[in-house]
DNA sequence: CATTTGCGCAACCTCCTGGTTGCGTGTGAG
DNA sequence: CTCACACGCAACCAGGAGGTTGCGCAAATG
């Protein structure tokens, strides 16, 4: 689960800011190391809520507008095994 | 997340059937171990969901009916989470 | 040119979870 | 009494997640 990371939430968050940021510049801010910020980069980018591109020396990222709602459902989807989990609970509960 | 593992949510279910049962009882029906299965029931007991009762040379385990309740609080905040994160990014999609 | 900056790659580390194996001990059955 | 069964304890193992370190390379800077 791509989103199920605080520290994914919040870079993704300062993505959200609308320009594209490079990974030195996405790693201030926080306290993790420039390549603990790169896997979470990583992770994003294979799950196609941020896009990196090359521009220079730099590879800068920026969040897909457009899969924000695919991650929505994704996240949607995870909240629903819960809640079948609380059914199943309630089920066991009545017998 | 004493409820996050179907392996414990299934042993509870044949716990919910009401009669109390070994830990040898427990396994049989199951791929694990029995010290797997002993794993498990302790984790749903240090839970309070389920209670042990030395019986003789066996360990009988029996579902406290009253703690179903607070599992099902436990297992809707988790869901409270998920929907939190979404929540999260939907204002982050607004922005 | 030499130096600095921004990266990528790979190895390594720690912690946690789920699971197994080995061994010793108490209990019940014959 | 003897033996098999049910269990507890502890050590161990594999895999994955989150993170760091070390090194090398390409691009910008002066």
């Amino acid at each position: 689960m791509a989103l199920g990371d605080t520290t994914r939430l919040s870079l993704l968050s300062r993505l959200c800011e609308g320009r594209p940021l490079s990974i030195s510049q996405l790693t201030e801010g926080t306290r993790l190391t420039r390549q603990g910020v790169t896997k979470h980069l990583a992770i994003l980018e294979r799950a196609h809520i941020v896009a990196k591109r090359r521009v220079g020396r730099e590879s800068q990222y920026s969040v897909r507008p457009e899969s924000l709602s695919e991650a929505s459902d994704y996240l949607s989807r995870a909240s629903r095994q819960w809640d079948q989990a609380i059914a199943r609970l309630e089920r066991l509960l009545e017998e």
